[in-house]
DNA sequence: AGCACGCCGACT
DNA sequence: GTCGGCGTGCTC
């Protein structure tokens, strides 16, 4: 971290687009690092120092910079760290920085607030009053009450405070408002832990003493205890004097997990998320790189806080699809953990109970350790589980139920049990199609079919979400009334259940058809209670509802998510198959719950998985089905999104960028399209998009730079990379 | 990103 | 004749 003196040419990286300007260092000089306010323009604006400045500016035309920010310099590990996200995702730099400058009234002195200490002996008239202010402070160890705050805990007026520093018993002082964070403690005592959970805390505590970078997966199901077990990482972090950062996937989770980190270290650690105060922003940002806060626990974005000495990341649930930022900058919170404790000496602790397959592949591949943890006791076991070979089955057209499945759903209602039917289909039906000359209805918006919703009695785009009336004649041949609806919803799944069991009572749950979540809840709540006998519904049934009654799931359609052009439908659909079948339960002192998969292909590595409960060979299947297509995590893949208001001049410029490839394929890389984007058109901005298909070592990032860079975007096109995209639809 | 400059249509 | 639309270009 070196010093430049006053006059000195300073590279300053500002947070507007033109990136790295040169300055001159103001009076007493400049860290590198260090947030300085600059004039550019008519503006002023906050950078960062980068270095010496590159010089090819004319010296006579430098500015000085305004004056430095007292706020602690950027550490050198935070800004390569910056460097480096920058290269992989292909964000520009200044972008970056705005990420890691996410703190309000930066350009401010630190904040002041008003307290109040004993300063000298008691009043020569004490009165009730006054003796309580001074038996509220002394309780509390004289600590710094602002004089409202104090007035309020001792139940009198403010003037009473007033009057006491008047009188000289008392005095107020400022003292800066970002107040450094309760120490916790790590040496209390944790809760005792089973065997294996011993052994995998230990083996946690082992990584953290090496001082070094290393990335552990931590595999539990829920119930195992995986938290108590990265809490002794934690603490074993802790007691090293170093900073700890643990990522969750909802804010939802944080206040359980908060009152965990109290029990555990007896205070609470700091929070960094959206909903968060302005105030408290600005605490955690600066008490971050002071070193006064030893934990925060955040969403993604608090992997670029400027951590004076970070130790341990951890990223619970590391297979969450919201920890993949895709709005303005693209970045997974799980890689950049790694990047960035890979710089800071770090060790990553990515925890799930289903791991994402990048993770296991690297986990199997010996780049990440891994560590698994057993389910405990009380833990629902799986119900027993079997496919319906369809292909075996009496299925005329038009139904969707069979034979046997339809025999599991009679003897459930003889019971007075309840049986869950699974589809993940809204609507009516997926297809219309004509009868007449063989159209099927699209989306004139988007490349997809509309899908027909009876009860709206309307087609609706499920990717754009448009919708029209249901047409009577054929939109492209114009005959009349031979659209016919082809393929089961769970709107049409409803009308056979209706005609097959008369006399059940049948409910369906489907996003859409709810106006509010509250009227979903009720619904939800009314079906606990045994109001229906059969339940339909799409994938919301499997966000661990609990229904008691419960004990058959039947899943219509198995193979609905394994086949798609989506490289990760087998893995989504392996998770959700586990989760839907695990809602069917036992009664108590019956036989397990049972789940049947209707499908066609018994045989299907990820049918054969599910139904054996065979995550290991599940993984197995689909990392060989990936590495035999040269897919992520096997191959790369970017995806590229371009948009403009004018059709035209967007489809122009991306034909001429793909003719001009030779940069990407001489990286051994593909590149795949245009194609108009999933949503073709976004507020009156239309959107083509391209993917890149390269091999693991290719260098991408390189090749997409310089192949970006032969070409100028007309004005207001808008191109943003996406490096390993989620979904690429 | 802002903010100025600059070059063409509908108003006092 | 001017006010103001937003395309283009610059900021150390």
């Amino acid at each position: 971290m070196s010093f430049h003196p006053q006059g000195a040419r300073i590279g300053v990286l500002v947070t507007e687009p033109v990136g790295l300007l040169d300055y001159l260092a103001p009076e007493d000089g400049v860290l590198d690092g260090q947030l300085v306010l600059c004039p550019l323009g008519p503006r002023r604006v906050i950078g960062a120092v980068w270095g010496k400045g590159e010089g090819g500016f004319d010296a006579a035309k430098l500015r000085p910079v305004i004056r430095t920010l007292e706020a602690e310099p950027l550490s050198d590990e935070l800004r390569d760290f910056l460097t480096r996200a920058a290269e992989y995702t292909l964000t520009p730099l200044p972008q970056m920085l705005r990420m890691a400058l996410r703190a309000p009234d930066l350009e401010k002195p630190p904040a002041e607030r008003q307290v109040i200490a004993r300063a000298g002996p008691p009043p020569e008239r004490m009165t009730e009053a006054r003796e309580a202010v001074l038996r509220v402070l002394d309780d509390h160890g004289g600590a710094g009450f602002a004089p409202a705050e104090l007035a309020q805990l001792a139940g009198v007026g403010s003037s009473v405070v007033k009057g006491l520093v008047a009188a000289g018993t008392l005095v107020q002082h400022s003292a800066p408002k970002d107040a450094p964070y309760p120490r916790l403690d790590p040496d209390l005592p944790g809760k005792p832990l089973a065997p294996d959970q011993q052994a995998a805390a230990e083996a946690l505590r082992a990584t953290i003493a090496t001082g070094s970078y290393g990335t552990t997966l931590l595999r539990g199901v829920t119930g195992s205890g995986k938290t108590e077990v990265y809490l002794e990482a934690v603490a074993a972090c802790l007691k090293q004097g170093r900073q700890v950062l643990v990522l969750l996937p909802e804010i939802a989770l944080s206040v359980e997990f908060l009152d965990r980190v109290e029990a555990r270290f007896g205070a609470r650690p700091a929070e960094w998320h959206s909903g968060i105060s302005r105030s408290e922003r600005r605490r955690v940002w600066h008490m971050a790189g002071q070193g006064e806060v030893q934990l925060v626990v955040g969403a993604r974005s608090a992997l670029f806080l400027p951590f004076r000495d970070l130790g341990l990341i951890v990223v619970d649930e590391e297979h969450d699809s919201s920890y993949k930022q895709e709005d303005v900058v693209y970045y997974s919170a799980r890689d950049m953990a790694v990047l960035r404790a890979a710089g800071a000496s770090a060790q990553v602790i990515l925890a799930s109970a289903t791991p994402s397959l990048e993770s296991w592949v690297n986990a199997a591949s010996g780049k990440y350790a891994r560590l698994d943890l057993r389910a405990r006791y009380g833990e629902a076991e799986l119900p027993d589980m079997a496919a319906i070979d369809l292909r075996a089955e009496d299925m005329p057209g038009g139904r969707w139920i069979s034979p046997t499945l339809a025999g599991a759903v009679e003897a459930r209602l003889a019971r007075g049990e309840q049986s869950l039917l699974f589809l993940n289909r809204r609507g009516y039906a997926p297809v219309t199609i004509c009868r007449a000359c063989g159209e099927q209805i699209a989306c004139q918006q988007c490349d997809a079919r509309m899908v027909e919703h009876r009860f709206q009695n309307r087609l609706v785009c499920h990717q754009c979400g448009e919708s029209r009336p249901i047409p009577t004649e054929c939109p492209s041949c114009k005959v009349e009334g031979r659209l016919a609806p082809i393929g089961p919803g769970v709107e049409r799944l409803a009308e056979e259940v209706e005609s097959r069991f008369p006399d059940a009572k049948a409910a369906i749950l489907s996003s859409d058809l709810f106006g509010s979540a509250r009227a979903l809840k009720e619904t939800i709540a009314a079906i606990s209670q045994g109001d229906s006998d059969i339940i339909i519904g799409t994938q919301i049934v499997a966000k661990g509802h609990n229904f008691p009654r419960l004990t058959l799931v039947g899943v219509i359609d198995a193979d609905l998510g394994l086949q798609g052009a989506d490289l990760r439908a087998a893995e989504r659909s392996f998770q959700l198959m586990r989760q839907v079948a695990g809602r069917a339960g036992r009664l108590p002192g019956e036989r397990p719950g049972l789940a049947l998969l209707q499908t066609h292909q018994p045989e299907h590595p990820v049918i054969r998985a599910i139904l054996a409960g065979d995550d290991e060979g599940f993984w197995n299947a689909e990392a060989a089905q990936r590495q035999a297509a040269g897919m992520p995590p096997f191959g790369r893949l970017a995806g590229i999104i371009l948009s403009h208001p004018d059709p035209g001049i967007l489809s122009n410029f991306a034909r001429e960028l793909a003719s001009r490839a030779a940069p990407l394929r001489e990286a051994g890389a593909e590149l795949y399209g245009p194609a108009p984007a999933p949503i073709s058109r976004i507020r009156g901005r239309h959107r083509v998009r391209m993917l890149i298909r390269a091999p693991r070592q290719a260098p991408v990032q390189r090749a997409i730079a310089d192949w970006l860079a032969q070409l100028k975007p007309p004005t207001n096109l808008r191109l943003s990379v996406d490096i390993d995209p989620q979904s690429f639809l």
